[in-house]
DNA sequence: CGTGTCCTTGACATGATTCAAGGTACGTGG
DNA sequence: CCACGTACCTTGAATCATGTCAAGGACACG
């Protein structure tokens, strides 16, 4: 089955789990390969558009699986408009909840996003019979939990400088940035709307402090989706965190 | 932590688990009779006292255990003072994680709290071999993703209003509020400090929002710590959540 | 009583939002 | 190839919600 389509959205080719750029992190790292092989037979790729939406409030999925390429948004819409992102999947991480059917929050592509799915409830067959998947999938959802109580703390204590510069900061630390003379290279995954939504800011706010940062000389801009960081440390001193 | 042998704080004597008040919701509520009677040879009670520090950030903890009695507050302090609470757990809720060793918050005892307490690495033992306790630790774990998520959203995008209504309407949801003629009766489980550290506020913003509440109709203060809701529903809508 | 903790209220300051305008980059159809 | 539309981003001025600072009240406890 190598026939692909001229629109990238839609089912792929299934890559063999061996070769699987993120067999070390993705829900299956723990698996036997005898296990990876019962998996490797129920496994379907996909591939999503930019802005495409995986999957919507309330609306029961049939499959979940693992972010194979590109970043998913996670996020709540208020009856009014207003929207926050939840949480953020890379590469690896798990989407979907294996023992239920529907979740509380949108996940939309962000740029173009291949998974590795499973059907949900074949998952959860195997799920039952594996202590390796369980304890995987539980130190993932821990990892998620931790994250979102570091985010608390951003949405909730920190100022608009501190919240922009812990999402530069965690990008820089999310996505292996090239080393320069001038310092880290990294781009932005995310609009300003979408930082917005992510930080608890307007995109007003997030463009006027990227801005203050820039001037501060804690970052320099390429443009508006490139920039580069010349001292790591000092742009970590800012955004608030004690050491961890 | 010091043992104090004067009550109330210190251990206790074990009750024996089939007689456990959180039987049905805690950690080991899908374990068998059999798996149950490992349990019960290897947990321990303890009581602490309001404010008592349970475990501190970053400190290794030797126990982990079920919330029996009261309530834990789980919060991170940021080097400049500023405190933002991440979790509150309830009878029945877990405390540590058994395959971590420190988590990066400190867990204070709201109230006077009991708990039922394994120590940590005993019980990782049973779970390696349990598929009952992990997949109710799972299930657990993702609860408390939902509620740290949800928290999120009011975090970052409700208003000051909001943000109060909401707390109170989840504290009548959380603890069985008696209704009377005049509405549902409830405590308050938490300071004004507390509340504010909870919501992202400033003590003084809490006590103005339950003022204007309160000049509005929407609750009836009995005193500072107790009131009556008469209309949950309108609570509800001055908290903006949609229908959930 | 006096002292400490918790809570409330007022006056003022300010950080972030809102409203408004315009700029840049990019793709599409004329 | 250019004009146009659209999405994304920036900037300024005014407004407003919330924070800050300050004072005092209610209550419990020794």
């Amino acid at each position: 089955m190598t026939l692909h389509s001229t629109n990238p959205e839609g089912r792929k080719p299934v890559i063999r789990c061996a070769a699987c750029p993120i067999a070390d992190r993705a829900v299956c790292s723990y698996s036997t390969a005898r296990e990876l092989s019962l998996l490797e037979a129920i496994k379907t790729y996909r591939t999503y558009l930019p802005g495409d939406e995986i999957q919507a409030t309330g609306e029961t999925a049939p499959q979940v699986g693992s972010v194979v390429e590109g970043i998913v948004s996670l996020s709540r819409l208020m009856a009014d408009g207003r929207r926050q992102m939840v949480g953020l999947l890379f590469p690896g991480d798990f989407l979907g909840r294996a023992t239920r059917e529907t979740a509380p929050y949108d996940a939309i592509a962000v740029g173009q996003v291949t998974l590795c799915q499973f059907d949900r409830r074949r998952f959860e067959t195997l799920l039952r019979e594996s202590p390796a998947l369980n304890r995987r999938l539980l130190d993932m959802t821990l990892d998620e939990l931790d994250a979102a109580r570091e985010w608390m703390v951003l949405l909730g204590r920190k100022t608009a400088r501190e919240k922009i510069a812990s999402f530069i900061a965690l990008t820089a630390r999310r996505s292996r940035a090239p080393e320069t003379p001038e310092g880290l290279h990294i781009a932005l995954p995310l609009t300003r709307e979408a930082m917005a939504d992510y930080l608890g800011l307007t995109i007003e706010t997030v463009s006027r402090q990227i801005g203050a940062l820039k001037r501060d000389g804690l970052i320099i801009l390429i443009d508006a989706r490139h920039l580069v960081i010349p001292d790591l440390d000092a742009l970590g001193a800012e955004a608030g965190d004690d050491v961890v």
